[in-house]
DNA sequence: CCACATACCTATTATTGATAGGTATTAGAG
DNA sequence: CTCTAATACCTATCAATAATAGGTATGTGG
């Protein structure tokens, strides 16, 4: 069937994660609901999705990785670094200019002759 | 170096390509410098992601080809089908969707507690 | 005791945009 | 007449990565 799925998604959980990250600290399955939370149910993340991402991300040196205990329980808690603001402040950019131009051709007015 | 380029691409060239055929026929070559001028430089796809795309639309039907001849030069123009117009307006809200996804996660307010 | 929520993880697949080529024709510059 | 640039089409290969579908382990509530 090639069901695509996956559209307009490519770079956008590194957006998410690193933007919900900027404002505080949180760990994997925190991320997943916040995620799907704070985006008003318009993306839902599985945590095949997220926890890999980190791991890049962390290895990109983009956020690092703290563990923490809470109710006995070890919980990894990761924080941007400031190349992961500097990312952050790309990606955003990036977003919106792509955006832009998305918007631009959407409610193009004239088009290019033949 | 792993530089990732393609950064919220995904899903983005065939949506290009729909909204601008929706408004009218065009040929390969001159959906390359539409998407530039229109997009105002924000897209700059070459042909060696045009062209393919275009194959691959034609094959779901979305698109449909017609060759014309011009000035001695034939030229392939694709029209719209009407499930090409169902998928351009799937993929319009869907994007949409992403976009208000995106907005809500970056300039989110509050977040959930831990 | 069992089910569920929490909290973490990986392997595999599939899609597809980007790159880097290639062919052929026509127009214009020198 | 030649050479370059623009037009107009094409394909093969690569690389990135989101989605799927699993898996482990602990703590809590009924």
């Amino acid at each position: 069937m090639t069901k695509t799925k996956a559209t307009f998604m490519s770079g956008v959980p590194e957006l998410l994660i690193l933007s919900l990250l900027a404002r505080e600290e949180m760990y994997g399955y925190q991320l997943v609901r916040a995620i799907r939370v704070v985006s008003n149910e318009a993306f839902s993340l599985a945590e095949g999705v997220v926890y890999p991402a980190l791991h890049a991300l962390e290895e990109k040196r983009l956020i690092k990785a703290k563990e923490r205990e809470h109710e006995g329980r070890i919980r990894i808690y990761y924080a941007l670094t400031s190349k992961g603001k500097t990312r952050l402040g790309e990606l955003t950019s990036t977003w919106a200019r792509v955006c832009g131009g998305v918007a631009a051709v959407l409610n193009g007015e004239g088009v290019a002759h033949g």
